[in-house]
DNA sequence: AACTATTCCAACCGCAACAAA
DNA sequence: ATTTGTTGCGGTTGGAATAGT
């Protein structure tokens, strides 16, 4: 694919990534780590510039990453983080394991928008459209904003053990909630229960607690917090050969995964090491809902798929307690089955090894 | 079967932030 | 303090794949 004229004096091949480019990449990372982009091609005799190197292993080549469909639960993370974060795929991409930038962002502009569309939702403001059926047009109050500040985030944080009165607008929750009606209006409340600091982390409630280990409330104020891509994060992701571990000459220590929760240090890492079993999503889990959704009139019962989602698996459970780690075992990498030497790469591939230092620098 | 329209996603671009010189 | 190089991020694009006619 051939997407811009070169124009460079040195003529740098563009489009598609081969196969035996992705191997040269793939195999050099896996010897050297994924230190300084600007000197990889050159070193693994690519006529790529080292930016393309970094979006390639980034994207594509990294043995975490998680290829296939999102799940239902995936969605409502993506689409209830849009509503506090906006467009900052990065941060949105860090609370999904396995996820990239790219792909979130490919998945909100190719499905999301459009079924929040079609839901009579403003992908872009997370608030109905004003509709002649729903609200009138433009007099959509402020509080009903779930476009959130950082200080809204905090403001809605309890206040000496007590609920700050919550500014999230219940829109934000309806996805998770089921609770939409047809036209795109909002119906059922129990904001009490689902004001945002349950997100930021500031609510000392059991189930803030747990929510709090799930998504770093830093990535929601502001904090850094370093996504899956960033070079620091992948140093340590580089800790094993994604061409399999016996080419490379990483010690079996090296090697092993390390899950000692006291290397977490960054989001991805923090979000992927909890030691508690108990981590649940909160708007899911108060989304028990049904209790919730006071007016079910035009909730669409079942045909609600945000609600059926509730019925589903946990996405926590998935991430924390089997699926991910099964993940992680199974190796499921861009090549899928018919990787075998991916698969047992990744296999052994552990985020958290961050004593792991495989460049060359 | 051939053509056109649409969708999806990998890859590119430009910019900003940061670090080192 | 300034320059230069590198990295990371978000927006955009082009083309392959798919659906529709």
């Amino acid at each position: 694919m051939s997407k811009r004229p070169g124009g460079t004096k040195k003529r740098l091949k563009r489009g598609l990534w081969s196969p035996e480019e992705d191997e040269k990449l793939m195999n050099h990372i896996a010897k050297y780590g994924n230190g300084c982009w600007s000197s990889i091609p050159k070193i693994a005799g690519l006529e790529r510039c080292g930016k393309s190197c970094r979006l390639r292993w980034i994207n594509y080549l990294r043995p975490d990453l998680k290829r296939g469909a999102f799940s239902q639960e995936e969605e409502d993370l993506i689409i209830h983080l849009h509503s506090i974060l906006g467009n900052k795929w990065s941060q949105i991409a860090a609370q999904l394991p396995g996820r990239t930038d790219n792909e979130v962002k490919n998945f909100w502009n190719s499905f999301i928008k459009k079924k929040l569309r079609q839901r009579g939702i403003d992908p872009a403001t997370h608030k109905p459209y004003a509709t002649a059926a729903s609200a009138p047009p433009a007099a959509t109050p402020v509080s009903r904003s779930a476009v959130f500040s950082e200080a809204e985030l905090i403001l809605s944080s309890p206040v000496g053990g007590q609920h700050m009165p919550p500014l999230v607008s219940a829109e934000s929750y309806v996805y998770s909630r089921g609770s939409m009606d047809g036209a795109g209006g909002v119906v059922g409340g129990c904001s009490d229960d689902v004001s945002l600091s349950s997100l930021s982390g500031y609510n000392n409630n059991n189930q803030t607690a747990d929510f709090a280990g799930y998504l770093d409330a830093d990535a929601l104020h502001g904090g850094v917090i370093p996504s899956v891509s960033s070079s620091s994060t992948l140093n340590s992701m580089a800790g094993v050969s994604p061409g399999g571990a016996a080419n490379t000459n990483a010690t079996t220590d090296e090697l092993c995964c390390n899950n000692n929760p006291s290397n977490s240090g960054s989001g991805f890492e923090s979000s992927t090491t909890q030691s508690s079993s108990n981590h649940h999503l909160p708007w899911l889990e108060l989304g028990s809902i049904s209790s919730c959704t006071e007016d079910a009139s035009g909730a669409g019962a079942g045909a609600d798929h945000y609600g059926a989602a509730l019925d589903e698996l946990k996405w926590s459970d998935y991430v924390f307690d089997g699926g991910y780690q099964q993940y992680h075992q199974q190796g499921q990498c861009i090549y899928g089955d018919s990787k075998a030497a991916a698969d047992a790469a990744a296999a052994q591939f552990d985020a958290h090894g961050l004593g792991i230092n495989w460049c060359l620098n």
